[in-house]
DNA sequence: ACAGACTACTTGGATGTCCAACTATTTGGC
DNA sequence: GCCAAATAGTTGGACATCCAAGTAGTCTGT
């Protein structure tokens, strides 16, 4: 059941006739809150068939770009940015599901390693053929708009940090 | 510790030399996941001070808007996009916390409306400034790539049957 | 060589989101 | 009128994320 008007619109005009601030940055906000939801569900709905989620198949595919298939934990929390004890709960469910299995680190016995399996592998190869297949759930934009979005975006990153 | 490198943009090099199709928009939906990230741990860091989170600050601008004070609660979850067991979620916390009481519905005993406090609506208003005051969280953006962002979204949006 | 600081990961607890199932109420067709 | 279907909200369970605290191992300065 589609609104009858765009609702961020709507609350920017609600915002603005307020008096209140920052209205612009709160459509751009909302929007990117809004897109995300979208793009999760159709991302997480793609990967279902494969036991995967968003999060595990980024682990995986940032294991299959490794040289060697494996990665310090750390790391792949590093790249995904996400909270050490999320990383341990995305391998535990890969190691779980036999697509990853965790090694010593050859010299540094604080660290774990990730290494990808065969199954693995296989995995996240299909998986990524079936993300390229949704446009990773942004098929509603041109190529335009993916630009527009990912230029716009990198000033926010680059502030906040990332790189 | 920043990356040396834009995690994206590496990310994209990846895929394309692995011959996966939608690098692209992999980049994008990348981009708009971790702009969601960023901003959201921003945004609930700003309304902390307020006992609040975006989605009850949300909720409360929402009643703030209509003309009573007061909407149904599956209202509430059309306009914010959101399950009704997460609508019943937020109006609790709100209501545990005196920003929010439960009226019944004048004519239709089904239906439950959340109603704005005085209290609720002195914090709203307080915490809209809040809002505005880290321009929710994009300060890093400027006018026109705020404007890039949302104008680029809209279409996902549409197409995702928002309005 | 050793104490203290730092790093890597795991664990337990709190929060928030969704889904499926359930209750209560209203609406529509006959 | 009445029963089936639809609608509104709540509840319990599954999951993901984060934070704080804990364990284990490494590095640094003296």
């Amino acid at each position: 059941m589609p609104l009858p008007f765009d609702p961020i619109d709507e609350a920017r005009r609600n915002w603005r006739s307020n008096r209140w601030g920052g209205a612009d940055a709160m459509a751009a906000a909302t929007s990117i809150t809004r897109a995300h939801q979208v793009l999760l569900r159709r991302i997480d709905a793609a990967l279902t068939p494969f036991g995967l989620n968003f999060s595990r198949f980024e682990a995986l595919a940032l294991l299959h770009f490794s040289r060697h298939g494996s990665l310090p934990l750390g790391k792949i929390g590093d790249r995904l940015q996400v909270h050490p004890a999320s990383v341990t709960n995305t391998i535990d469910r890969l190691e779980a599901d036999g697509l990853v299995r965790r090694k010593l680190h050859p010299s540094d016995r604080r660290t774990t390693l990730a290494e990808l399996t065969g199954r693995g592998r296989a995995t996240v190869e299909r998986a990524a053929e079936a993300m390229a297949d949704i446009r990773f759930g942004l098929e509603g934009m041109g190529r335009n708009d993916l630009s527009a979005v990912t230029t716009a975006l990198t000033g926010l990153r680059r502030e906040a940090g990332d790189f």
